[in-house]
RNA sequence: GCACGGGUAGCUCAGUGGUAGAGCGGCUGUCUUACACACAGUUGGUCAGGGGUUCAAAUCCCUUCCCGUGUACCA
């Protein structure tokens, strides 16, 4: 649903633009997925019988499983776009493996080493134990959990005492080679320098002093395990320890001087170390403890801090990057989160891309066949090792291959990502389209992705890869989860559109998802979607029943004819001036209230008798009118539900003006053809007269509902006007009002108690002519009074604070005096009404 | 802990100083010759709680509570 949502919102913007006439390039393609998709496929493997694993398969072969697999999957996402009518540019769809990207990967690789921004290190890095690869900090999530906080005694070597040591993870207590306290601890001053006895694969490891260790936590002594703790890691090359490297890659004990747990799996591992320190009389306490643990956002179990030689970039352009945003080159929407988009790139810390997978653009790095080992083990590998000699970095491999061995390992796939903007353009494609105009995307990946093509943008084009960046809703279930394949509480796209038609999906979504807050999806809305696309069918169905429009006799227009004219070109403003400022919910509620509100429900219903069997003048206006609002809606609609505009725009007949050039493209209507031979006054006076008109008929229809004659077509209504009223607003006052007549009496004396409503036009009448419950009668105006005399005295209350009076602007002062009058002359007219009911 | 969102009708959401809104749902009617995926009417709200600024607060300020997200973490 978040690729529905995403994609319709880079649809409209596309479609609009080249109704604008503006050329459009819209790009389409996909990443690799390297860790999700080789997880996959190795999962395929896994089924099989016998089970088998990528290295039974080999590298070469595995890869080009994987290719398969690709081949036959890759490609459902580009068909659900399809199906959703996005208009991509498809022929230059591109992959970020394809032969033309992966060497531009390859390139920037050996660019930013040759520059120092990367480098090879061994350091601690966040490990996943299932898929056995590093990760980016980014993949890992900070996971509040319930755990337990273990106590546990540390004897002193010399027999004297004991060290209580708190910890979570005791199945790491034999890489421990320390234990630390705080320098300015008095209760353990004496202690330092002392050595302490390892509780479990026994050894005398020191009692260190450092300002790290908190004094009021915990026990105040802290086990150091340098090998699986990211903060002991620093704590012990500060003091030079030793490393204890306990695990192995998927995070088994692997300790033979413990062979109650060597080979354990690590969580096995805790609760049996546990049962062997009890044993020993060592365990002191065992307390319930809340922490956040990192779990792997791939494998979903915890990570394990690991010390391992991977590759690591230092982030180019982080400055520009960060100016770029703060000062408004690259506009976020909504604006917020710019914000965390800061803060991040405050924190900024080198990015670890190197994957121990297959599938993967391959680091182009490779070692002299002869040092390999050698290399292998270096603390850090960097430009000067390339110059010399003994490691070579290149688009293509060394001349010499049978003396060189490649890297085992693949890059990030966000390390390919990061350079879509450009990297799928050729240098004429460039001059045209780059700095791109619109990114669209999840917020989840506002660091994953956006911030890095920011960064890769300056730093291989020397421009922003583009200008604004539209940050859509998450689509949540009605539960509040994000909607995920994991969790499978998202429906497929295809089934919804199958269901409710790809504009109905399209608009019912946008009109709940497109401010950018999170938004619970519900196919209620879908459906709305389908009824909207289901109205505009039958009313332009409705146009089609009716014939051509002719120019004989003259047209003769009405003011509701002016009047829906007058709010067609309103619309036109509303919508460029929200499509313009990203602002999708105020464009498709005016798409939706214009059509269904204005055009369907007052003027239809009000230009109905023209296109039956009245004045032949007003029919050929009524038809004209038709044509001109639907196709100047047709071509405002189509950037949302490009469908069925199309559709219609091609059965009313609207391309045959083009030379059956589709909607698509062609070029916007123009606002500026609506009434342009009217002049505003003219046309104000029709709107207000509309306006009146469909007031007065609300009156009506509300008298008559009131008195239970709702769907009684045999009324009639007498209008005493205090305005000049012709017969044509009467006429369609009546057919609005579904009556059998209204009529015009400026003499017209109401016998008592006959309903009446105060309307615009004057007051209008409803002869009973036929009994009426005034027991009931008299109940309902009673009930009226007491509502109106509230409202009296709400408003007189106001109008005598002076305050008010002085302070507030005059028209809200005059609206108030007006609707004060307005309440009191209604009160007047139900108290005589109450007293003609005896 | 810090930061950012959010809390408005039964549901999903608009509304940033001037009479509380939409769609859906509920309830009443209606197969009115474009549309029952519809039409007409109607019912729903102490705008999370408290305090403040203002003639006037859903809207601005302070504060508390709840939900979500990001980020940092002490074993």
């Amino acid at each position: 649903m978040g690729h529905v949502l995403n994609n319709t919102i880079q649809d409209i913007l596309v479609r609009r633009a080249r109704l604008e006439g503006k050329e459009v390039l819209w790009l389409p393609g996909t990443d690799h997925a390297g860790i999700a998709t080789q997880a996959r496929v190795e999962k395929e493997l896994g089924k099989e019988n016998p089970p088998r694993t990528r290295y039974d398969v080999g590298r070469e072969a595995f890869v080009d499983m994987v290719w398969e697999w690709k081949n036959k999957h890759g490609g459902i996402i580009i068909k659900q776009l399809k199906r959703l009518g996005c208009s991509c540019d498809w022929e230059r769809e591109r992959f970020t493996m394809d032969d033309v990207y992966a060497p531009e990967v390859a390139r920037v690789f050996t660019e930013l080493f040759k520059e120092g921004l990367i480098y090879r290190g061994r350091r601690m890095v966040n490990w996943d134990p299932v898929l056995r690869t590093a990760l980016s900090d980014e993949e890992v999530i900070m996971t509040p959990t319930h755990s337990k906080l273990y106590t546990v005694r540390y004897k002193l070597s010399d027999g004297s005492g004991q060290l209580l040591v708190s910890t979570t993870r005791p199945e790491t207590i034999m890489a421990d080679v320390a234990v630390a306290v705080n320098p300015n601890d008095p209760r353990f001053a004496h202690l330092i320098g002392k050595t302490v006895v390892r509780p479990l694969c026994e050894a005398d490891i020191p009692i260190i002093a450092d300002e790290h260790v908190e004094i009021g936590f915990g026990t105040g002594a802290l086990k150091i395990t340098p090998a699986h703790d990211r903060v002991d890691f620093e704590v012990g090359s500060k003091h030079n320890l030793e490393i204890i490297d306990i695990l192995t890659p998927d995070a088994h004990i692997n300790c033979p001087g413990c062979p109650e747990l060597h080979g354990l799996d690590r969580f096995v591992a805790r609760d049996k170390s546990i049962e062997l320190l009890e044993a020993k009389g060592l365990l002191e306490k065992v307390e319930d403890y809340d922490n956040n643990v990192g779990m792997s956002e791939r494998s979903h179990v915890p990570i394990e801090p690991r010390l391992s030689m991977q590759w690591f970039l230092k982030y180019p352009c982080v400055k520009e990057a960060a100016e770029a945003v703060a000062n408004g080159d690259i506009v976020f929407r909504p604006a917020h989160w710019a914000k965390t988009y800061a803060h991040w790139l405050e924190g900024i810390q080198d990015w670890c891309i190197s994957r121990q997978l297959w599938w993967g653009h391959r680091i182009p790095v490779w070692y002299r066949k002869d040092k390999a080992e050698e290399l292998q083990n270096a603390p850090k590998l960097d430009e000067a090792d390339a110059e010399a000699g003994d490691i070579y970095v290149g688009v293509t491999p060394p001349s010499d291959p049978e003396n060189w061995l490649q890297d085992e390992d693949a890059l990030d796939t966000w390390f390919s990502s990061w350079l879509w903007p450009f990297s799928t353009m050729d240098e004429e494609c460039r001059k045209t389209f780059y700095p791109t105009s619109d990114l669209v995307t999840g917020p989840d990946i506002i660091f994953f992705w956006v911030a890095r093509m920011i960064m890769a943008g300056y730093r291989f084009t020397g421009q922003k890869p583009f200008s604004n960046v539209f940050f859509t809703s998450i689509v949540r279930d009605l539960k509040g989860r994000k909607m995920s394949k994991s969790l499978g509480n998202s429906p497929d796209p295809l089934d919804l559109i199958a269901k409710y038609g790809a504009d109905g999906l399209r608009f019912g979504l946008m009109r709940i998802a497109p401010t950018g807050t999170d938004v619970k999806f519900d196919e209620k809305q879908i459906e709305e979607g389908k009824n909207f696309a289901n109205k505009i069918y039958n009313a332009a169905r409705f146009r089609m029943m009716q014939g051509e429009a002719s120019t004989q006799p003259a047209p003769k227009f009405s003011a509701v004819h002016i009047d829906i004219l007058s709010k067609l070109k309103e619309l036109h403003g509303t919508v460029a001036d929200a499509l313009g400022k990203y602002e999708f919910n105020t464009y498709t509620q005016a798409l939706y209230s214009f059509f269904w509100n204005e055009y369907c429900s007052l003027f239809l219903e009000a230009v109905k008798n023209d296109l039956r069997d009245g004045d032949p003048a007003f029919r050929n206006a009524t038809l004209f009118t038709m044509d001109t609002v639907l196709r100047h809606y047709l071509a405002l609609l189509a950037p949302i539900m490009p469908h069925i505009a199309e559709e219609l725009w091609q059965s009313l007949g609207f391309a045959a003006r083009t030379e059956g050039k589709p909607l698509m493209s062609t070029p916007l209507p123009s606002a500026d053809t609506l009434l342009a031979g009217m002049d505003e006054t003219e046309v104000s006076k029709a709107r207000a007269l509309a306006s009146a008109l469909y007031e007065t008929a609300n009156r009506a229809r509300n008298l008559k509902a009131e008195y239970n004659l709702a769907t009684n077509k045999n009324v009639r209504f007498v209008l005493k006007p205090t305005l000049p009223v012709n017969d044509d607003l009467v006429g369609r006052l009546a057919l609005l009002a579904g009556a059998r007549e209204a009529s015009v009496q400026a003499d017209y004396d109401a016998p008592k108690g006959t309903p009446t409503a105060l309307t615009p036009f004057g007051e209008l009448f409803l002869p009973l002519e036929g009994l009426v419950d005034v027991d009931a009668e008299r109940t309902r105006i009673s009930k009226e009074l007491e509502k109106i005399n509230k409202e009296i005295s709400k408003s007189n209350a106001k109008l005598g604070n002076a305050s008010f009076v002085d302070r507030a602007p005059a028209a809200v002062v005059d609206q108030e005096r007006a609707r004060l009058a307005e309440w009191e002359s209604k009160k007047a007219q139900l108290e005589t009404m109450l007293s003609a009911l005896g």
